[in-house]
Parts: C-alpha cells; structure tokens; sequence
DNA sequence: CCGAATGGTTTATAAAATAAACCAAATATC
DNA sequence: GATATTTGGTTTATTTTATAAACCATTCGG
C-alpha cells in the first residue's frame, strides 16, 4: 500500500487544496468560511502548504483592509492529483 | 463541507479498515503486513477501532502460538461507507 | 540450556492539530 | 475625540494523535 502525502492527509488542508483546485484564487476569509476553521488553525495550515510549495499565499491590501489571496501551484495540483490517485486504493474505487 | 470521521481519517486505521472490508478476516501478522506497520502501531490503532465497534478483534490460539483475528463489523462497514461519500465530496469525484 | 524469533502489549516520545492569546489597524459608539 | 469593537490575521501554548522504543511471555533452533 503506497503512503498517503501526509501534508494533505488532513482534513483541513485537504478541504483548502480542494477548493483551490476549483477556483482561480480564494482569500482568506473565504477559505475560513468555507471549511469553518478558525483562523489560527488556518493560519497555520496555509503556512505549511505554501512552505510545501502547493500553493501560493499573496499578502496585499484591499482598500485599506489586509487581504490574503491562495492559489494552488502547479506542484500543489500534481500533489492532489497524486494522492486522490493513491487514496483511490484504500476506498476500493 | 462535512466532517470527515477522525477515527478512519488515519492512514492506518484506514488501510486497515479497507483491508477487512475485502475479506472475511484477517490476523495480527497479515495486517502488519500488508500495511507495512510496526506491531506496536498497529496494536494501538486497532484497539481505537476495536473501541469504536469498528472492528472485532478475537485473540486465540493457533496451535501453540497467540492468533488475533480481526474482521469488520456492520458498524464499521456502515462508517466506511459514509467516510467515502463523504472524501468523494473533497476530492471532487 | 541459551540465544533468537514470534506475537504481541505498554509506555514514552515526536509530531500534529487545535485553541487561546495576542496584535495592528479600521470602524463604530457614546 | 477618546474608547470599545470588529476585522484580518499571527504567534504561542495546549491537547490530541501517531509513532517508536522498550518490554514481556512463549516457542523454536542449535
């Protein structure tokens, strides 16, 4: 049995790579809505997939508010890809 | 996005769970095995899915030497199913 | 016998996830 | 126009989880 990519074997790193696998870019406040996390636990999640190189994290302004917009890289969609493959042979389908 | 059951969301626990779901039963040595696990791993994850009422876990003898048996209960089939459902959201098939 | 192998369990350690506390700037409140 | 509150986060501490290491009883092999 090959071993599941233990940086998106988690839940909440799994659901952000798979929203930004269907949208051009999401931010910050977006991506804690969607996987109702809390905001350090999401902080620290998107560190490590944009230190992971799966995803870029762009820190800029909106009017006069920070905003954080994540997109996933060419890496971070291989990585997905490749572990959707693999976790395909545990669920038998 | 629902939640997905922490209890299979391990890649051992998982592997284990998949295993038993193809066949009748399977002992201590054949699952450590076929996952590739340390023993003491593997003791510790199928006692949590033995405490959750996932599996049933039948400690025997063969021959002279200690056999455990393992196989998947109703209640186990019945949350691995639903873990799939609800991966299958995540992973957009 | 004595050392290694088998089939595990128990306990300690490392790593991960989560929560709590904090911070700076903006906005609303009185 | 001070001050309390909200927004959009980060950092640090705590809890939980996974993994590894140590151990134990029995058996087999020389």
């Amino acid at each position: 049995m090959k071993e599941l990519n233990p940086l998106l074997h988690s839940q909440l790193r799994l659901a952000v790579i798979s929203i930004l696998m269907n949208v051009e870019e999401a931010d910050f406040v977006y991506l804690k809505e969607k996987t109702e996390s809390t905001a350090g636990n999401l902080s620290v999640q998107l560190d490590k997939l944009s230190n992971a190189g799966y995803i870029s994290v762009e820190k800029g302004m909106s009017g006069k508010r920070p905003r954080t917009i994540c997109s996933i890289t060419p890496e971070g969609r291989k990585a997905f890809e490749e572990y959707v493959e693999v976790l395909k042979t545990y669920l038998n389908i």
